[in-house]
RNA sequence: GCCUCUGUGGCGCAGUGGUAGCGCAACGGUUUUGUAAACCGUCGGUCCUCGGUUCGAAUCCGAGCGGAGGCCCCA
């Protein structure tokens, strides 16, 4: 028979878990709505009925409903147990329901999955049915119709138009983007202005290379948690060493840092890198640029006093602001992940020093006004963490900026410095990123923006389109003196109607547009073309090279 | 990795057993020509791969490789 597990609603609709004896396909689901209207058509009551504990358990035990029993077993002490029955179906469900089936009359089967029972993969995988339903046919027309619309800013299909990168799977293999010149173009302009605030606070960079001997992060403790994400590259025999593609630059920048001496005057210490990280992630878990096998992470380590933790947390928060605010997110939730109740499990097992951390992390939020919820058992291995939680088109939450606190690592792989009074202690650790990973953060900037970036962040700010011809002396002229200005410009190198070409550039968003045609080639002008704004006429290459700075504020 | 769905010219799709078609794009041309369009024509496909069933497979079956939506995971 089937086995009911839970059906919770969730945002826009609701979800089933079924265990089924034979497989469900959503060739199905004409059927099962059919079924569905007519239960609706008959209007009858949801009755509800409150039991015991006993009562309830010895009901879904009749049933056969082992997970319902379950359920029923973990309820809190003192909560009320409630079965609500139409007809001849009864369920435990808390409530509260519509008074009749009638009153469910839009709805639609979404799609199928699988899940498994407690989100446990050790436990049995069920069948996951989603659906949505809503008061009037309009709401569920508008509702089908913003994930059509949701689809149209999708990353991946951006990415493709706008001719910003691909992913050739087949050929080098699923994960790896591949960057075309307008898409290095804008990995370039955000790489650039990261290093630059990175700079003006105080940070250094560093780069350590990708390669990395294995034993380090037995060392540090990755090793045992993601040795399954980690490429394997090259093995010495005779020296019997291995060694990795590297998936974390912590152990590396420990490294660095274990190279010097450090007096309590150097902390804090911070050190920046735009790494290329490798990480084997599971096939099921690829997802356009949001989650890919190769990444480049803005990671940085601030290595400092545990009295410098609050202080340091403060200004990587102002980073972050500064940094979000200048692309445009506003809208991102803070998450305190904290260790997890469990005890053991990945999470390094040092109760003062977690608690130190934690706490550390919670008084640095609060100092600075940050709104925050908490989390258990999200945190890293090593330790708490604050993330900014962001969302992508389809409503899916990414983590971009992250701030931890590390008391573990710094001490497994021996760092040190010489406080006031000479003796040696173990600096805190706080690992940071903005962007998270450039990747990821193209995938969402491109979808906050529908591809129509802000003019500073724009892969090409203007289009040169000769009318008559493109080789002409005037045009090069021009496009040198665009460019001595700073000014990304690019001339078209297909000779086009220019309808065509107008078109097009209104379709890749491109915010300003440099057009020269035979009167401009004669007269010595430029004609502009602003998106949104039409055509603003004949200009001299100064005045426009004005517009475009002005633009860029 | 697991569950469900899916893989046809550059893109979007149609085609459920008789050796592939449509729209857009591309290319050429005519006409017009300052931000746009009309018309005519042309090119372009190992129907993801391998194997099987069949007289015959894009179509049915199996395996593999991709992609999508979830689940677990996310240093």
């Amino acid at each position: 028979g089937v086995k009911y597990a839970i059906g919770p609603p969730i945002e826009d609709g609701y979800y089933y878990d079924f265990e089924l004896p034979s497989p469900l396909k959503e060739e199905d689901f004409p059927r099962i709505e059919e079924k569905m209207r007519e239960i609706t058509k008959r209007n009858s009551p949801f009755v509800r009925e409150e039991l015991t504990r006993e009562d309830a358990r010895a009901r879904a035990a009749a049933q056969g409903q082992d997970y319902k029993v379950q359920l029923i077993d973990d309820l809190p002490e003192g909560e009320v147990i409630s079965y609500y029955s139409q007809g001849d179906w009864a369920d435990l469900c808390r409530g509260p329901h519509v008074p009749t089936t009638g009153y469910l009359k839009h709805f639609k089967l979404l799609h199928i999955a699988g899940a498994y029972w407690r989100g446990s993969e050790k436990n049995k995988m069920l069948t996951r049915i989603y659906g949505t339903a809503w008061p009037t046919k309009q709401e569920m027309f508008d509702y089908l119709e913003r994930l059509e619309e949701a689809k149209k800013r999708d990353h991946r299909k951006l990415g493709k138009d706008l001719g910003l990168f691909v992913f050739a799977s087949e050929e080098v293999g699923s994960g790896i983007p591949l960057f075309l010149p307008k898409g290095e173009m804008l990995r370039h302009t955000m790489e650039t202005y990261v290093r630059e605030v990175q700079t003006r606070y105080g940070y250094q960079h560093v780069w350590t290379g990708h390669l990395v001997r294995e034993d380090l992060y037995k060392k540090s403790g990755h090793f045992e948690n993601y040795a399954d994400v980690m490429f394997p590259v090259m093995r010495d025999e005779d020296a019997n060493i291995n060694y990795r593609l590297k998936p974390m630059n912590c152990p590396s920048h420990m490294t660095l840092f274990n190279s010097q001496f450090h007096s309590y005057r150097d902390l804090p210490l911070r050190y920046a890198e735009f790494a290329t990280l490798y990480r084997y992630e599971k096939s099921g878990e690829l997802n356009g640029l949001t989650r890919v096998r190769s990444l480049t992470q803005d990671d940085c380590h601030i290595f400092c006093t545990e009295a410098q933790i609050e202080s340091e947390f403060g200004l990587a928060l102002k980073l972050i602001h500064e940094v979000l605010n200048r692309y445009g997110f506003t809208d991102y939730r803070v998450r305190l992940s904290m260790r997890g109740e469990e005890p053991g499990g990945k999470y390094v097992a040092d109760d003062d020093k977690w608690n130190r951390a934690t706490d550390a992390l919670r008084r640095a939020l609060i100092a600075n006004n940050v709104e925050y919820y908490e989390a258990p058992g999200e945190a890293a291995f090593y330790g708490p963490k604050a993330d900014f939680q962001t969302k992508d088109v389809l409503g899916r939450e990414w983590t971009a900026s992250t701030i931890q606190v590390d008391f573990i690592q710094p001490a497994r792989l021996g760092c040190e410095y010489i406080d006031e009074e000479g003796t040696k202690q173990t600096p805190v650790v706080l690992h940071r990123a903005v962007t998270g990973s450039t990747e990821r953060f193209m995938g969402l900037l491109i979808e906050q923006y529908a591809g129509a970036f802000p003019f500073w962040l724009a892969p090409q700010q203007v289009a040169l389109i000769p009318i008559a011809d493109r080789h002409h002396e005037y045009a090069k002229e021009v496009l040198k003196k665009l460019q001595a200005a700073g000014i990304r410009a690019e001339s078209d190198d297909r000779n086009e109607k220019m309808g065509k070409r107008i078109r097009e550039s209104e379709m890749q968003k491109i915010p300003m547009m440099l057009i020269m045609g035979d009167n401009d080639l004669e007269n010595g002008t430029v004609s502009i073309r602003k998106r949104g704004e039409g055509d603003l006429g004949a200009k001299t290459v100064e005045e426009a090279i004005e517009l475009f700075r002005s633009m860029l504020n």
